[in-house]
RNA sequence: GCCCGCUUGGUGUAGAGGUUAUCAUGCAGGAUUGUCAUUCCUGCGACCCGGGUUCAAUUCCCGGAGUGGGCGCCA
């Protein structure tokens, strides 16, 4: 089994011993040259012990990696020596004890000798918390394991290498966006997630109470954003959950979910669409060239390569991404045999058939105005081939999947209203919004981007759920 | 909301109208071992729930629950 650091030691810039241990197990192995001879204490998972005599050797395991404990009856006493030969699986153990070279293996004639390797040669044990028996799911089995068991115990699946590292991949995807978005001048905000009218007045939100009044849980940070542009803050983004009660059970679709959205002022769609790219090409890039993310990457692979599954590879997508305007799109997919019409959604199958030139990253700007909801923007007399009026709304899509929408907002108040009026919405009630019209407002632009479809992208994980520590879906909301 | 599947030890599976219910992993015990995915021996552990058909149902039928996939819609 290959070992990956998942947290590299090397790499930390301060690492201060806790109360539990004077060093990490990654840095056992990263400075063992330097250690051997000296004292530590470490603790982690006992991932397997192997030995039932005199003699007796612990798989230690934390998040930093890996390390063979030692036990000899002479150096630990009969009486620990035994508490650990009896000891569970995925354990915790603290060992005190002697840094030292462990034994090369044998090797076949021929065969490359591995590494060097350190252990710890225990003189101590404390059994911080005994793991009960049988585990719900096997941590280092070589068994499959469905969705459903896993994330009804998370905690044991997060165990797991593979598992591990896609969250520590999440956290580094979403500290390289925040990173590009700070470089071109965008502010971190957040907006109240608990909201008295619906986004875009449809029907799928999570209602709750108020104290004693209803409201509801937002669905999108977007009215907010905008408001801040109102505001004078120019360039905003927000990371933070969007809730939606729609009934989409498929491998994409969350009930909560991390939107990551931008809106900017003095902006049009075309503008927000180029920072997009590029905060998505910094992304790729920075997966592809930090070590610790391809560390990340790499332990992912080699459990893909145990279930027989492609290697996920991180391409770094060429700028700019390709632009496909919906007029394009509908006359491509009619070109492919697809049913479609000008003016129609363009459906799964549909996407399929687009995706067929386009498997990577691409625009689909310009869609009709009758697809997009009433705070997109409208140019009047910008129309598409069968003559309806286009919007200023567009798409990013990975392949067939849906990443992004976005688009110019439309600031003129008098159309927004109109607009609001013509979709069966009450102006009344988005007062709040419309307000925030009327005193002066930038012209601007924005988008909101699914976090978790992105992680999928770059993962290879075939379901969202992959991505989400604690998924919530529609069955699913406990644990 | 619609369509189609699936449900067998802790986990993941094979299978048949009457079986001692398969295999892997795991667990318990033993032998061996400074081991390196150790190896070997012995043992433990399962047919989702309710109803029906049948001499007999875990297997077939109906219903329920759970779950997986596809679609609509979306990020």
């Amino acid at each position: 089994m290959v070992h990956v650091l998942c947290l590299n030691p090397t790499l930390m810039t301060t690492w201060v011993p806790t109360a539990f241990r004077t060093h990490t197990l990654g840095e056992l192995q990263e400075k063992g040259a330097d250690l051997v001879g000296k004292d530590v204490t470490v603790i982690g998972f006992m991932e397997a012990n192997r030995g039932k005599g005199a003699i007796c050797f612990v798989d230690l395991r934390d998040g930093t990696g890996k390390t063979q404990v030692f036990l000899k009856a002479d150096n630990i006493g009969e009486e620990d020596l035994d508490t650990v030969q009896r000891m569970t699986r995925e354990s915790t153990l603290q060992f005190t004890g002697t840094v030292a070279l462990k034994r090369p293996p044998k090797v076949k004639e021929g065969e490359p000798t591995p590494p060097p390797a350190y252990e710890v040669l225990a003189t101590s044990v404390n059994v911080i918390a005994r793991a009960e028996a049988p585990l719900p799911l096997g941590v280092t089995d070589n068994v499959k394991v469905e969705l459903d068991t896993r994330l009804d115990n998370r905690f044991l699946d997060l165990r797991r290498a593979h598992v591990n590292a896609m969250f520590r991949l999440r956290g580094k995807v979403l500290q390289y966006g925040r990173e590009h978005l700070i470089t071109e001048g965008f502010v971190e905000t957040h907006t109240p997630k608990i909201v008295a009218t619906a986004t875009e007045g449809g029907a799928d939100l999570f209602p709750m109470q108020y104290f004693d009044r209803p409201a509801f849980l937002n669905q999108s940070p977007q009215l907010f954003k905008q408001l801040c542009m109102s505001g004078g803050l120019e360039r905003v983004f927000e990371i933070g959950p969007a809730f939606r009660a729609e009934k989409s059970d498929t491998y994409r679709h969350l009930a909560e979910f991390i939107s990551f959205d931008i809106e900017c002022s003095w902006a049009n769609d075309d503008d927000v669409m180029g920072v997009l790219e590029r905060m998505l090409h910094h992304i790729w890039k920075s997966v592809a060239e930090d070590e610790e993310s391809q560390a990340l990457i790499d332990t992912i692979n080699v459990f893909r390569a145990e279930q027989g599954d492609e290697l996920v590879e991180v391409i770094v997508p060429e700028l700019p991404f390709p632009r496909v305007e919906y007029d394009d799109a509908i006359r491509i997919i009619k070109e492919k045999g697809g049913s479609i019409e000008w003016g129609d959604d363009i459906d799964a199958e549909n996407s399929d058939l687009l995706a067929q030139d386009l498997p990577q990253f691409y625009f689909l700007p310009r869609w009709p105005m009758s697809l997009k909801p009433f705070y997109i923007h409208q140019i009047d007399g910008e129309i598409g081939s069968t003559g309806e009026q286009l919007s200023r709304g567009f798409d990013l899509n990975f392949g067939r999947d849906e990443m992004t929408s976005g688009g110019q907002r439309e600031h003129r108040i008098d159309v927004l209203v109109e607009n609001l009026r013509s979709m069966d919405l009450d102006p009344e009630e988005f007062e709040f919004y419309v307000a925030g019209f009327r005193h002066g407002v930038p012209p601007h632009a924005g988008w909101g981007l699914g976090v978790e479809r992105i992680l999928m992208k770059l993962t290879g994980a075939k379901n969202v759920r992959e991505t989400v520590l604690f998924p919530r879906d529609l069955r699913r909301y406990c644990p």
